[in-house]
DNA sequence: GGTACATAGGTAAGCGCTTTCCTAGCAGCC
DNA sequence: GGCTGCTAGGAAAGCGCTTACCTATGTACC
């Protein structure tokens, strides 16, 4: 690999001044010597050790993404307006999936902190666990107070700033809509408990039922995998449980695709006898038949958002901001039958 | 941040010896000692600078990648492959979303080069762009003097490893299938004509049509962009223009769920009146209705298979690896109406 | 007790770069 | 002509780390 000495001597000039070529720096160097060194420069396929250049000038020019799964369509969406922003500032990013697995994120804050990284989005739902949320908060502060910024997407763990999808606001549309459609005897196809996103919603469709007159009893909530097995067999299991179910509510796009085919094979008309509603407005929710109702989160401008923050001016205060969540009407929402 | 020089001072130890302590150097170290330097590592929270470590002992644990765009289920997959691999290696990745723009392709890698990576993946489908493809190669061939590693999937641009689907295979078993069950007038929903990816497909769908005594004439194709909308354009066109149609085959299944859309918006049944066929088998192929027949790459494998590539021992000739391609049959395809 | 050897730990060079500081050369002025 | 005041370019330090090399101490043997 060529080297900026090497490039120097080629130019019969001294380091500094190929140095001082190469990046434009504002001290002038004469136009003959310019020109040799650029010639080097090509002849040799010089390309500056980034490396060298950080240690000896510590500007950060790659930031950490880490999140559940690149290859899952929130994920992927939310990944979309993180990479956006990051290229508009000239950043490279290193995404790492998690697969919500906490032990892991931990080890990632710390890999990307040994990379120096100008800053860490941390993205996806947060833990009911106490005490792993305290050894990340911890790991965060750390790579705080060394100069790092950090921004989270859909979690809570983090004192500093943080982009939010109106989660509770969602479910709360949700029920209100099931309810002015006169569903009653609802079902819900839940992901895991320990994560926040879950709660979160479950917490907004809770109170819409509840102001409605209907509160949710807890034997209609069954929790799974968060995808779409997890979907089917959650779906299975509530058709089995409660008698003169009208209404299904999947807390994500594919647990929600789970329940349909679930339906469809054992005969049960969507939205006939029984409706089914989303969450997150994937684009899978727009293909399937029936189409689905969900609750559309803005995922790309989510991500877009939170690098935002994570690469603008260090704010004096913690900055949260929420965005809205918007109800998506399609076919898999009817009325409740008599 | 807290430096070597910063630990081994707590310690009361020379940086060397801390040095020797946080890697686990062969060379023994007592053991009050030993103790005294991981304290100090605990108490100062202190995580080795990863540029220092590089440049110092020239071990790169990055490597890059470069897809068309990670939130595409294609190379969503394709990435899930790669990641997969590269974490069984210690290695993170840095990927970057080239929008199908060469100038940014090359101007990733020349990124990548200098931020040291161990490896390059280039992953997507190559450009009929002579220019293009010979300052690639050019780039490529410079990295690797220097060391680095490169392996390609899905494309041809350079000497080296890569890993390549069948999509010559893939056209052919669509274009047999089709004959097979009578449909003799197809139209083609095609991507744009640069990409190679575009070419091999058509290049087996023509060679089976052909041999099966029903070439396919040009205007039967009709080249769009290679996602939703450009499938719904491109079969409208191909419904106009082509009288007593009977099949539709799209180049990818994007274009393929686009041109479902539009069948049903005309009213047209599938596979009643039209028959469609993908390729690719994303997961929506699946969940859409009809379900999509399509063909199936490896995605995942394909991934997997080149980051071992690039990760593996440098061959000393170029590896080039062939996955297979399968018909998957679902509901979209039916027997040519008479 | 003196020499030879092993060994734990320290010293310092060097990875490739940037940048401060310095020097040499030059123009401009009295 | 001698001085000042610029400016272009070079020398060298230092970023944080690893490691080859060296030193000092302890052990073993004659």
């Amino acid at each position: 690999m060529a080297t900026l000495a090497d490039v120097a001597r080629r130019a019969g000039v001294s380091p500094a001044t190929a140095s001082r070529v190469i990046n434009g720096s504002s001290k002038p160097v004469a136009d003959n010597l310019r020109e040799r060194v650029l010639r080097a420069v090509a002849d040799l396929r010089y390309v500056p050790n980034a490396h060298a250049q950080l240690l000896a000038r510590p500007q950060r020019s790659v930031v950490g993404v880490v999140v559940h799964d690149v290859s899952d369509p929130y994920f992927a969406e939310l990944t979309r307006g993180l990479q956006r922003v990051a290229t508009d500032h000239g950043r490279l990013v290193i995404i790492c999936n998690s697969y919500r697995d906490p032990e892991r994120e931990l080890e990632y804050v710390e890999m990307l902190r040994a990379q120096q990284v100008a800053a860490i989005v941390l993205a996806g739902s947060g833990y009911h666990d106490a005490t792993f949320t305290a050894r990340l908060a911890e790991k965060l502060a750390a790579y705080e107070t060394t100069g790092g910024r950090v921004a989270v997407v859909g979690r809570h763990e983090h004192p500093g700033d943080a982009v939010m999808p109106a989660n509770t606001d969602g479910g709360r549309l949700l029920g209100t809509e099931l309810l002015r459609r006169g569903h009653t005897r609802i079902g819900v196809v839940a992901g895991p408990q320990v994560l926040t996103t879950i709660t979160d919603r479950l917490d907004g469709l809770r109170a819409a039922l509840a102001e409605g007159g209907h509160p949710l009893p807890a034997e209609r909530i069954r929790y799974a995998d968060f995808d779409r097995d997890g979907g089917a067999r959650a779906a299975g299991e509530l058709l089995d449980a409660v008698p003169g179910l009208t209404a299904l509510v999947a807390l994500n796009d594919s647990m929600a695709v789970g329940a349909l085919t679930l339906l469809r094979a054992r005969n049960v008309a969507v939205p006939g006898q029984v409706s089914v509603v989303g969450f997150d407005d994937m684009p899978v929710a727009a293909d399937v038949t029936p189409a689905l109702t969900t609750v559309r989160l803005p995922l790309v401008e989510l991500g877009a958002r939170a690098m935002t923050l994570a690469l603008g001016p260090a704010a004096d205060r913690p900055r949260v901001e929420v965005l809205p969540a918007t109800l998506v009407v399609r076919d898999s929402l009817g009325p409740a039958p008599d």
